[in-house]
DNA sequence: GAGTGGTCTAGACCACGTT
DNA sequence: ACGTGGTCTAGACCACTCC
């Protein structure tokens, strides 16, 4: 008796078929019955290969329609966004930051409008630079809310990153990336680069419920890049 | 009769624990079949609940060892890469390209190298600019392989963008893609903007088995930002 | 109305990795 | 060795949506 049909082998001979183009874009392919009854498997199994190419944007899936090749297949891409440490000691470097500045100020107009903050409360400003093999890497600039927050005012932030704190006392929360280019300008002093030296900055603000926590950009030393599969 | 407990419901219970800290970040968790006595319904609902939240990064699985709260949840982020027409007209305005170039030509050994060709094989280059309302938008800059898509030599590529021939008449390859900031030196001219102007650049390259098919550029005019949600 | 995907169940076997 | 997650099965009911 040979082994059962995985859902892995069920979504690889899809997958083949419309890489081979046995079923193209726009093409609609057979029910799960009936891909079951040919692989010789639970209709469940069938269910769950198919299941997870349409949340890769290959297969579009709707009841009673039936499940069709995505005509234009929206590439979903997974980013791994890691711990700055961990970031660079799995380069086999070594990690060191400096907190430049922490103190209680009342924040610009450009970070109250994306922490959704209409009053000018003051908030918790850090920026540490981080650097691999005591070179520039990372310039990091911290807006934290003490109100979501309040123990932070008291942590010991020149021992242990702001992120780490917060990922370790912190309520989990989501909130939004945004990546994008702009000019080093001032922060070119701190990252050893020209004021005009392109850098790559990751923005992200998080938020507990309605309650804003922090808002963090992140400035790449030139030459950076993010990397990921697809 | 109360309706059955689904594993959105458990997903939910769960999430809202970690979130409210009932399970700290590091804590191990109950069982799966514990978990699916506490709510009253079957492992495997419980079980797709924690693989899903897995999947996100916001729980540790292993057998034997059990589920732990993941030490640092922002780990992983989806990014949607639409066709370019699509996000311009989403966004409201007109999509209108200008094929620049389209030559066949020795490509330089920066680009085969990401292609992994080793020869000096002539390749199709083409640089399209893409604006939204009429104001540059993207200048793309593309190196396909003709061996890999014959047919692409007799495209309407004056009328059709590559990427969208590509989608419907390629097979379906994996690839990879990286982010970065660069200045926009000779760029800048058709983009309308300063040369040392910094841009988010994207560049993929996608193979068809071991076959390398394509190396894009994608430069992006200054302002551009690539959002996300984690 | 009827066909398709979406999900739940109860039970089973097994792979893995910790012990 | 043994406990945990990973997966398959067979059957069932239901929600959605196209006709």
């Amino acid at each position: 008796m040979s082994q059962p049909t995985t859902y892995r082998d069920v979504k690889a001979e899809v997958l083949r078929r419309i890489r081979a183009r046995v079923w193209p874009p726009g093409a609609l392919i057979p029910g799960e019955e009936s891909l079951a009854r040919e692989f010789d498997c639970a209709r469940s199994t069938v269910n769950r290969a198919l299941r997870e190419l349409a949340e890769t944007g290959l297969l579009d899936r709707r009841r009673k329609a039936g499940t069709r090749v995505s005509l234009n297949p929206v590439r979903r891409a997974t980013l791994e966004i890691p711990v700055i440490r961990q970031e660079i000691e799995a380069s086999g470097a070594t990690h060191r930051h400096m907190l430049l500045e922490c103190r209680v100020a009342e924040a610009p107009l450009a970070v109250r409008a994306r922490l959704g903050l209409e009053d000018s409360l003051p908030l918790l400003q850090m920026q540490t630079l981080h650097l691999a093999d005591d070179r520039p890497y990372l310039l990091e600039d911290r807006w934290v809310n003490p109100d979501a927050v309040p123990g932070i005012l008291d942590a010991p932030l020149d021992r242990i990153s702001a992120n780490e704190w917060l990922v370790q006392n912190a309520a989990l929360t989501y909130g939004d990336i945004e990546f994008s280019a702009v000019a080093a300008g001032p922060a070119g002093e701190a990252l050893a680069c020209a004021a005009d030296a392109a850098l790559f900055m990751v923005e992200r603000t998080t938020w507990q419920g309605v309650q804003p926590i922090t808002y963090v950009r992140l400035l790449y030393a030139p030459g950076y890049r993010m990397k990921t599969v697809i």
